[in-house]
RNA sequence: GGGCGCAUAGCUCAGUUGGGAGAGCGCUUGCCUUACAAGCAAGAUGUCGGCGGUUCGAGCCCGUCUGCGCCCACCA
């Protein structure tokens, strides 16, 4: 049986990624392509969810290559695959970027009012969404669109109600007067993972309180001195015996003229600034604790949006914190009540969305009670039911948990979700409920029940990420088929807000952990090792670099950098790693497909097969193994490696140049049967590569000829990955062909150093050693020897042949002679030789001793002595030929 | 204060159970050789951060020191 394969399936000769990459994207979407099919254990990960009015930076294409790149081999392993992609509604970021835009027009969201606002933002959401969707596109996800989710949309809604009102009935969901960090740039309360610290060079502002009663004071230090207008008491240590006397005496505030305890606690550290603490309870954590301690009234000082209230002497009422700070420090030193301030490098909290410090506030807040649910997500890490990749992110994990704190759940904004609870203010009564109320009991339309106002952090409803976006609560054909999920793939850096908290979610809501693998990606860095921003410049546009290099070269490369557990380091141009091995990909194919004219794609069976064809069958088989078992346990960095050292190395470098004599010289069979491997190899190399590079092979897959004997799927996304098998096993043949390898690089080496012209045929003749596998391999493939070191006139075979004006090279198993004496330099050639007999004595050497050393003989392994005297053989055979030869030359 | 990570070729980094030091880029030399100059062939460059230890044997294991980086933490 044959086929013609005179059509004409030709790749244009400039390889250009923008030609064809949107055209097979919506190939594979139009295909459906993207959904899961088939049976089996599904394979399945769910898309952190990018921040929907977000721009993509090179960290989400980092995340989602790695992501398609686990899905597309998964897929072809013959998984069911579902990848669901979605988006994140982003409370703080967005809201903040409508409000941006209206103060842009003049007004702002008060004057809109909350309906209206809601509206606009829903807008200004649609309008990014289709932007950030069509990038994803452009990255080449292979998500399946059919299920994508929003945070916000109506089931997932659903989600976050029931479970709100359910924790709530559980009593993990609580209200309550608290302290909490309060965003003066969001307007909004945070919870404590979303304060980030920062060093700040301060001042150490130290302020003599005056006794009420006589003439002494008592000397406190604080970073923050307005605080002060708010302090309703001064503490020191019980045991300090510089103010056990005046603990409970009291202490007149400089410029209030209130007058405040002086208390004893054993929280304070007498080594600390003069022993003495000034206690704020509305403005620091440590002084609320003591606050409640000892009873001590708490003063707020503090608007919502960061100025002074009514609480302090008008003078300061309505200064921003910074300027009261002024403001305060300037009467302290006027009233004489102000020491002395120094540098002081302390941590500030900045608000991680609006970078500005962060105020402690008291005000009425929403909390979960984190202790049962940590215990559940602990449970699960240490029944072996998540694993993360790389390990050690299991301490970072299990440390927040031991740690853990109450979730301050509320948001003073308006865009997200709305907490399910209403007030009766008449008779006190607070309701949360499943269902809004009827519109007739709400206050708006005359009723007495009152919505909170509050909507809920954005991570409420990412948490629940894995399972709401598979339809639960409701008990969906999806949850039921996918969930748990398989991995996650997430940058580390949201491993406290996210993925801790999913697993708790899923663990406590469903039972299980919502998925297996948690792979933690790089952090994406510049070349400098900065992390990327916008306010540096140094952002990198995966977009600008999809459009340069191709959607292709962007994963790959990021694969190839991205080392498991390390942040990888890039440039714009770092991205050539990948365009110039689509370039390679590219051309090999072209030149195979060019070469299809006038020849058929025949039947080949092992038995046709030559050992260069075993070689490289064993190679590939090498190769995809390897690639199994990185893949296994997500080393994408081993497998993208491989599989671009065998197509370049192997494939390219090596079995397409031996071919050329068959395809060229071979009688019409002999072409045929070589062409047909080529293909055949192609074919597969594109199967393996597929998920690494996936436009530019589906492209070259659709131009491919029938091949005779092998089944051809309806697009390369959902052919099957290649396995290894036992009968493409060649061990002694791969033996083999790397001493031929040897042998051609030491010809080419001579050629080399001797600049012999290329268009110069040498003739040389090759003599193998009895005993050596690969004498026969030598005496029946000369054709390679002959091609690939562009010689003629060779002869081959065991016995002696006529050295006159050749130059001899010591292969382990064989001698090459090459009839070149002419024209070297034959001192440069005893040179050279002087060197490479040195290094193999020195060689020589450590392998005796090794064999000599008692201890080596009885503790190594069996394999490990094997493998030396193998050595030993080899070196001093080579030691031995070389001296003679050189002895031969000098004479 | 606690925890973690990194120091390997000029640059960016691999190196999975300890057994003759690797890749990509860059550099040098020669080639537009019937796919690919985004290429081919050949080549140079390493006290594997310092010191000590375990071992027949250490880039890899242990200790210690130095220099960077990150995370967590309520010292005003």
């Amino acid at each position: 049986m044959s086929t013609g394969t005179n059509q004409t399936n030709e790749l244009s000769k400039s390889f250009d990624p923008n030609e064809f990459e949107d055209r097979i994207y919506d190939m594979w979407q139009g295909g459906g392509y993207f959904s899961p099919r088939g049976e089996g254990d599904p394979y399945v990960v769910v898309i952190p969810p990018p921040n929907v009015t977000g721009v993509l930076h090179l960290g989400h294409g980092l995340n989602i290559s790695l992501q398609d790149l686990a899905v597309r081999y998964y897929r072809m392993m013959g998984r069911p695959t579902l990848w669901v992609p979605g988006t994140d509604h982003a409370g703080i970021a967005t809201q903040q970027v409508v409000e941006r835009k209206l103060i842009d027009e003049g007004t702002n969201r008060h004057d809109l009012g909350r309906d209206a606002f809601v509206e606009r933002t829903w807008e200004v959401k649609r309008e990014h969404h289709r932007i950030i969707t069509k990038q994803l596109k452009k990255i080449g996800g292979s998500c399946d669109w059919s299920r994508e989710r929003f945070t916000l949309d109506e089931g997932l809604s659903k989600a976050v109600r029931e479970v709100f009102v359910s924790l709530y009935d559980e009593g993990l969901i609580y209200r309550g007067l608290y302290l909490v960090n309060w965003s003066v740039g969001a307007q909004t309360a945070l919870s404590d993972d979303e304060v980030e610290f920062k060093e700040v060079n301060g001042r150490l502002t130290h302020i003599a309180y005056p006794l009420e009663e006589g003439d002494g004071s008592i000397e406190v230090a604080t970073t923050r001195p307005e605080t002060m207008l708010g302090d309703t008491a001064v503490a020191v240590h019980p045991e300090d015996e510089r103010y056990k006397s005046l603990v409970g005496k009291n202490v007149v505030l400089p410029l209030t003229g209130r007058a405040i305890p002086i208390i004893a606690d054993a929280y304070v550290d007498r080594e600390f600034g003069t022993g003495a603490v000034k206690i704020t309870p509305a403005h620091d954590p440590n002084d609320y604790d003591m606050g409640r301690r000892h009873e001590l009234e708490s003063i707020n000082i503090l608007n919502k949006d960061g100025t002074l209230n009514e609480n302090v002497p008008e003078k300061y009422q309505g200064l921003p914190v910074k300027e009261a700070r002024k403001a305060v420090v300037a009467d302290l030193k006027d009233d004489g009540s102000f020491v002395r301030d120094e540098e002081h490098v302390h941590q500030v909290g900045h608000c991680y969305r609006t970078g500005v410090p962060v105020e402690p506030l008291l005000s009425e807040q929403w909390f979960v009670k984190m202790r049962p649910l940590a215990d559940e997500a602990m449970k699960v890490w240490e029944e072996g039911e998540i694993v993360f990749y790389p390990k050690r992110w299991e301490n970072t994990y299990t440390a927040w948990l031991r740690g853990i704190r109450d979730w301050c759940i509320s948001r003073q904004l308006w865009w997200g979700h709305r907490i399910p609870v209403w007030y009766n203010d008449e008779t006190g009564e607070v309701k949360c409920l499943l269902e809004d109320p009827p519109a007739e009991d709400l206050v708006e339309n005359g009723g007495q029940w009152r919505q909170d106002p509050d909507v809920l952090d954005t991570w409420f409803s990412s948490w629940l990420w894995p399972f709401s976006v598979l339809g639960w609560p409701e008990k969906s054909e999806d949850l039921s088929s996918f969930y748990p999920t398989t991995a996650l793939v997430t940058a580390y850096d949201i491993i406290f807000f996210w993925v801790a908290r999913m697993i708790m979610a899923g663990t406590h809501f469903t039972g299980k952990a919502p998925f297996r693998d948690i792979y933690m990606t790089s952090l994406v860095r510049d070349k400098q090792g900065r992390k990327m921003s916008k306010s540096l410049g140094n952002g990198v546009d995966p977009l600008d670099i999809v459009d340069e290099f191709g959607a292709d070269a962007l994963k790959f490369t990021l694969a190839f950098l991205a080392a498991q557990g390390q942040d990888v380091l890039v440039e714009k141009e770092s991205f050539g790693l990948g365009s110039r091995f689509g370039n390679k990909i590219w051309n090999a194919a072209r030149y195979l497909l060019m070469n299809l004219n006038d020849r058929e794609l025949v039947e080949v069976t092992n038995d046709d097969l030559q050992p260069v064809d075993q070689w490289i069958y064993h190679r590939l088989n090498q190769t995809v193994e390897g690639i199994h078992s990185a893949m296994e346990v997500y080393r994408f960095n081993d497998a993208a490696q491989l599989a671009y050292e065998f197509f370049w190395n192997d494939f390219c470098d090596w079995y397409i140049e031996a071919s050329k004599l068959s395809l060229y010289s071979g009688d019409a069979a002999e072409q045929n049967r070589a062409i047909t491997l080529l293909v055949s190899l192609l074919e597969e190399s594109l199967r393996v590569l597929h998920p690494f590079m996936s436009f530019i092979t589906e492209e070259i897959y659709r131009k491919l000829p029938p091949i005779p004997g092998r089944d051809r799927a309806e697009a390369l996304i959902v052919a099957e990955y290649p396995r290894a098998s036992d009968d493409r096993r060649h061990e002694s043949v791969a033996e083999a062909f790397g001493s031929l390898q040897d042998l051609i690089r030491s010809v080419r080496t001579l050629r080399s150093e001797f600049t012999i012209p290329p268009a110069q045929k040498v003739r040389f003749s090759v003599r193998c050693e009895e005993g050596f596998a690969h004498l026969r391999f030598f005496e029946e493939h000369s054709e390679l020897t002959e091609l690939l070191a562009s010689a003629e006139g060779t002869t081959y075979g065991r016995d002696e042949v006529d050295r006159a004006g050749s130059v001899t090279l010591v292969g382990n198993g064989y001698q090459v002679y090459v009839y070149v004496r002419d024209a070297i330099d034959l001192q440069k050639e005893v040179a050279k030789l002087r060197k490479d007999l040195e290094k193999t004595e020195r060689l020589l050497v450590q392998t005796e001793k090794k064999l000599q050393n008692q201890g080596f003989l009885s503790n190594a392994g069996e394999e490990v002595i094997e493998k030396e005297r193998a050595k030993q053989a080899e070196f001093s055979g080579k030691v031995e030929k070389v001296r003679a030869y050189l002895a031969e030359l000098e004479a």
